[in-house]
RNA sequence: UGGCCCGUGGUGUAAUUGGCAACACACCUGACUCUGGAUCAGGCAUUCUAGGUUCAAGUCCUAGCGGGCCAGCCA
């Protein structure tokens, strides 16, 4: 059994390339898709060939979930040396808006994958599709249906009960070429007939129940404007289109799995190229919710501000957020893909941020909640300028100067009248030191007379103590600072988890999943005192508050020389883990 | 009580296709640290149940149990 010592890979991406998607691990086993793709290669069945596609309906914002359908069909085409497109599947006029095309477009662009010039639109294909259909309709296989939406419903029977035939199912060709013609000619109102597959009745799959093909829908398509009247549904385009783009293995979730023998069904039917279709489980995170349906109520009710709220698990709001597509992409990458219906923990995507972000983030120190602190034995007119280290991850990345003197800010919470035994930071009468400066001893605190809050603390420095330990004594604190005279201020938005329950879904009688969405999920913090340089921080740029967490310029929000910073993800907080088990132990 | 699909630590995903259950996250110890960060070392499983085949079963067979999806002119 050979030991591996902790190696590194050699060199780590700079941060902003975003161009080439990291290759697969190396050796690592293979998901099931993979496993079917191997074999299809090994048999020829597609002469070796991997082509895929990202097939959206443009009527909502791209989410994680997406991502994960992304990264899949990117990745696997990457992968085997095939290639991936992206396909709008705009068959339904009503939902679909060239708002989301765009949104589209750019988080798939922002997550590092390039369609190149294969980018499609189911539209595009209504004309091949409308032919397909008339020759259905000549074959005998299809035939126009007069029946009401309610009475299809009837004679579709139930899950238990077969259905019974149409009454117009006998109809003779000639008359469902001129009817279909018609139908296309807008001659008859929306609902008042649809072509149908004349496929089994009885079948135990309710899809395979003589589908409807085509429905009247006389709405304005955002890309083939008023030229029909007349729209294919999912099942008879989504198949067509696969086998128009050559696609070889045909990626979907598994709520589709019930269609893929109609979606086989009717592309022997029309004896053309036969991709195959494979269902994978959609991804389910914890403490948020994925439906479109839900995303876009939080949208309309202003329970969130808008699809790119950095609280949303939208693409989006995650970059809005600060999250990078590297981080988005290994997340993707250590999840998984299989069948099995499971909900990540969303401590899975958080570390994947911090783990980038670990590496490539530049080190600053900011105060959130300030408390001043006067060093009283540091004269007034004094300045020293301190050395930083910018990133301890990364020795290139070099140092910096931070300006000290006499008065400076710490955060309230490392201060603590009270302290508990394990409390190793400030509080009165001891001792911590001050991040690449003097150790500081606290000798008096002052309090506001009237409402007896803290308002500054008065200490003494260690002259002994800058860049070396005192030898007689053990000083284990060492906390965050900012220089009062020289501090910058900005405001911080401290975001949390949108919900206060792992699976907002899991309702009892009666409740709804709002019930359990967090009230403090956005905290705005205003006048936190931050170093120099974040003055000139630009918009998207990503930064460690030491001590806090990885926070990212705003970029809707931020003003020249006014930073807005979003919280992209707390750093892990063994503290406050310390202090809830002995608050827990002590009940 | 119709059909299809799925059950492996707390959460996910693996297991060279019948050969010592591995990896990540979470959690718990400890080491180290001028970030209570990072890093390092260690701990954490009757593979849904019951039978069966086999020298050997997470993997094959049988029965059961549990979960998901489906009755849009949505995708």
């Amino acid at each position: 059994m050979s030991h591996h010592s902790s190696d590194r890979s050699p060199d780590p991406s700079p941060e902003n390339d975003n161009s080439a998607p990291e290759s697969k691990g190396v050796g690592r086993s293979l998901n099931f898709i993979e496993q079917i793709i191997e074999q299809d290669m090994r048999s020829g069945k597609f002469q070796g060939r991997v082509h895929t596609r990202f097939p959206p309906e443009p009527n909502g914002y791209l989410h994680i979930g997406h991502a994960k359908s992304i990264c899949l069909n990117f990745g696997l085409a990457a992968k085997y040396q095939g290639q991936c497109n992206l396909r709008f599947d705009d068959t339904n006029p009503c939902k679909e808006e060239m708002e989301y095309v765009e949104s589209i477009r750019e988080d798939v662009r922002w997550l590092g994958f390039d369609w190149e010039d294969r980018e499609y639109f189911a539209s595009d294909y209504f004309e091949q599709l409308h032919d397909w259909a008339v020759q259905m309709i000549k074959a005998g296989q299809a035939y126009v249906c007069d029946l009401t939406a309610e009475q299809i419903r009837e004679y579709r029977g139930t899950l238990t009960q077969p259905g019974r035939n149409s009454p117009y199912r006998e109809r003779s060709v000639d008359e469902n070429l001129d009817l279909f013609r018609r139908m296309r000619e807008g001659e008859f109102p929306d609902g008042s007939r649809t072509l149908r597959a004349k496929a089994e009745m009885s079948h135990p799959n309710l899809n395979l129940r003589d589908p409807v093909m085509y429905r009247i829908l006389h709405a304005h398509h955002h890309r083939t404007g008023d030229r029909w009247c007349i729209y294919p549904m999912y099942d008879f385009t989504h198949g067509q289109s696969d086998s128009i783009e050559r696609i070889t293995h045909s990626i979907c979730t598994l709520e589709f799995e019930n269609h893929r023998p109609l979606y086989d069904w009717y592309i022997e039917t029309l004896g053309i190229y036969h991709p195959q279709q494979i269902e994978f489980a959609r991804l389910n995170l914890t403490f948020t919710v994925m439906s479109k349906r839900k995303l876009l109520e939080l949208v309309k009710n202003k329970i969130v501000n808008g699809w790119d709220d950095p609280r949303l698990p939208t693409l989006c709001g995650l970059r809005r957020r600060g999250y990078t597509p590297e981080a988005i992409r290994s997340f993707c990458d250590r999840i998984g893909v299989a069948k099995f219906n499971s909900t990540i923990d969303v401590t899975v995507l958080e570390n994947s941020v911090r783990e980038h972000l670990n590496a490539t983030a530049p080190r600053v120190m900011a105060v959130l909640r300030p408390l001043r602190v006067v060093i009283v034995n540091y004269p007034e007119d004094r300045t020293e300028f301190m050395e930083a280290v910018n990133n301890p991850e990364d020795p290139g990345s070099g140092t910096r100067e931070i300006p000290f003197c006499r008065e400076v800010y710490i955060e309230q919470d490392d201060f603590r009248e009270d302290a508990p035994k394990k409390f190793f930071r400030l509080k009165p009468g001891g001792e911590v030191r001050l991040r690449y400066a003097y150790i500081i001893k606290c000798e008096e605190v002052v309090k506001d007379p009237t409402t007896g809050d803290i308002v500054e603390l008065r200490c003494k420095c260690d002259w002994e103590t800058l860049g070396k330990q005192p030898e007689d004594r053990k000083v284990k604190g060492v906390i965050h600072w900012v220089s009062a005279a020289h501090a910058t201020e900005v405001q911080v938005r401290l975001y949390d988890r949108l919900f206060t329950k792992q699976d907002p879904d899991d309702l009892a009688e009666g409740e709804d999943y709002k019930t359990y969405l967090n009230p403090d999920s956005l905290q705005v913090l205003e006048r936190c005192q931050a170093e120099p340089s974040l003055a000139a921080a630009q918009p998207g740029q990503r930064f460690q508050f030491e001590r806090l967490g990885y926070f990212c310029v705003d970029t809707c929000d931020s003003r020249l020389g006014a930073p807005v910073f979003n919280r992209i993800v707390s750093l892990r907080d063994t503290w406050a883990k310390i202090e809830k088990s002995t608050i827990s132990s002590l009940s």
